[in-house]
DNA sequence: CGTTTGTCTGTAATCGGTTACAAAATTGTG
DNA sequence: CACAATTTTGTAACCGATTACAGACAAACG
């Protein structure tokens, strides 16, 4: 207990310099003479200092902290992100604080004051702010944010990320291009998912612009998870009247149809178009590979890092980013046999 | 600039008390009158109140802050575990601060001195510390930390996970008794990588005790992601003389395996057994499904986080906790044809 | 009623850095 | 060489909480 950990004042005695020298010579080293900062850090290293980050956060107001908050680690398009996000900043020096608010924007709200509260330099958000408390807390704050995997450039406030709805519509029109009237989907659960919901927009859209409509048999909603998505293809595939074509929310989802239609005897894409979405790792190896839209998630985290990392500098920056959702045409889709 | 965010001292001013009282009201609110605690409650709402989590650390010493160093957060199994680490966490008012180090050593280190200069409560490191230096540091910060993903009772720091020598040990007895001979190994990558090794060292030991070894022909290392398992599997199922079983290091690598089999016109099992490890969520869904290794992610998790949270609230703890791994037999593995 | 005991509240020192400002040392100039 | 300009270094106030200690007050006791 009585170990007293050494700190930057032990250091300037033991150098022989002042604390500010110490400070300067780690904040700022070409501040200091080039003799003088030899000297101090050969006794950094000699005593094995570390400064602490609490007393230098208190009174310079920067905690080199950035903290996100998404719903979910366990979805492998987040866990990318993370990744990519994470080296990103480590590379600039920041650290990351993670939490998860498993698509509650209350839990994100209290997620969020507790970051704030941590004093984290920036926030990534994932979609768009949802509750107006933290929308407040964040501007009162003056908490710099970015909304990542949306893109809406009327918005006074920073994102990046694909237009989901469009992407959908494309995917949605090609399928039409192929000949396909009859097109259902399964999205994933839209319930304070505006990517899930931007998507299904999409795919309403496209059909519209063609005179056809999403026939609500015909659209379902399931998790994240591979058993619930092929519960739910199971019972689509056994109604009486099937589509041709079937657009998955995501790749997890596509998969599933894959597997049951399989079960079922039925092949894709002869008998059925299924279309993914986001292209994970494993879409290309499937069999009949994924036909998907391929979302560049990599570039989408690092740039919002990258955002927050620019403007924290004072850097100039674009507050709205787009990446191209792009579409990858593998074996699952064909033209409609009927 | 001007804003002058409120603090503790306003708080108290409005309400008509100290700053003492405030503090207790929020840290320790039975230690304050009932009438005292409710006023503060609403002046604290009423200015939106955030405690600044430095100036608590700096004076407290405390910051409820967990500090987790993975290799990579793109894996499904590291992406379940560090989920459920943050959601415990989360639960009970720790935050996660995340870093990668990509099985470099060098960069734990660096990583541990920044979460230490942070001050984290406590560290989850994977598998067994490497550096020399960073044990020293975590020794002279007398920081808690808990070994994720190894179990080695003899040590004396803390860990928690599956035996993975003996794992891999039964998995290969498995396929023994199934009456194979000729057993080939595709591991991941072991360089610093505990659990790799382990795996392989458990295969060796299994073939060992019935007079087998580990044909060096056989024997492969790739890196976590399936095109580099199709790679290895293509070269390894090209060879003149093929074993008549493979354990893979983990389910990817297995389902690399399984694709290039079937590419090749291979019957999975009976022309090749093929022997997963982590059990993934897919892996029972592929067909054949993969038999494999199931280790339970999330309590191994769960527990690490539990050790620091128990530990640092005093609480009494074991050191050394030991998570069963089970074989779950399924489609991919059956008697040798030959 | 005066003490004692116990509960609740307030004062102010403290945590370990940063940084404004002042002082000292160095360099440059006429 | 004296003096100004510039660079380097030092002093000490400050960031915003926590908490040891003391003081105020109420209830309980002899």
């Amino acid at each position: 207990m009585k170990a007293k950990s050494i700190g930057i004042r032990e250091v300037a005695r033991h150098a022989g310099v002042s604390t500010a020298s110490i400070s300067r010579a780690l904040n700022a080293p070409d501040s200091v003479s080039a003799e003088l900062r030899a000297r101090i850090d050969v006794t950094i290293a000699e005593l094995g200092y570390i400064p602490d980050a609490a007393a230098r956060a208190l009174s310079s107001r920067r905690t080199r902290t950035i903290g996100a908050i998404v719903p979910t680690v366990d979805n492998a398009m987040f866990a990318r992100g993370i990744e990519a996000l994470q080296s990103y900043l480590s590379l600039q020096g920041y650290l990351l604080l993670l939490a998860t608010n498993g698509y509650d924007p209350e839990i994100e709200y209290r997620q969020a004051q507790n970051m704030a509260s941590r004093g984290v330099d920036g926030l990534i958000l994932r979609g768009d702010v949802h509750t107006e408390p933290l929308r407040r807390m964040l501007a009162t704050q003056r908490i710099p944010f970015v909304n990542v995997g949306v893109y809406h450039p009327d918005k006074p406030y920073a994102c990046v990320g694909a237009n989901n709805e469009l992407a959908a519509w494309r995917a949605c029109s090609y399928l039409i291009e192929l000949g396909h009237r009859e097109i259902g989907m399964v999205a994933a659960v839209s319930a304070n998912n505006d990517r899930a919901s931007a998507r299904v927009a999409g795919v309403v859209r496209a059909l519209g612009e063609h005179g056809l409509r999403l026939r609500p048999e015909w659209s379902l909603e399931v998790p994240y998870h591979l058993d619930d998505a092929r519960q739910a293809a199971r019972t689509f595939l056994t109604l009486p009247e099937r589509p041709t074509a079937v657009i998955c929310g995501n790749d997890v989802i596509a998969y599933g149809v894959l597997l049951e239609a399989e079960r079922r005897g039925l092949n894709v894409p002869n008998d059925l178009s299924v279309m993914g979405f986001d292209d994970l790792e494993w879409s290309r190896h499937l069999r009949p590979s994924l036909t998907t839209m391929h979302l560049p998630t990599d570039e989408v985290w690092t740039r919002a890092g990258q955002f927050l990392v620019r403007h924290l500098a004072g850097q100039s920056t674009t507050l709205h980013h787009e990446v191209d959702a792009s579409l990858v045409v593998r074996e699952s889709t064909g033209r409609p046999s009927r």
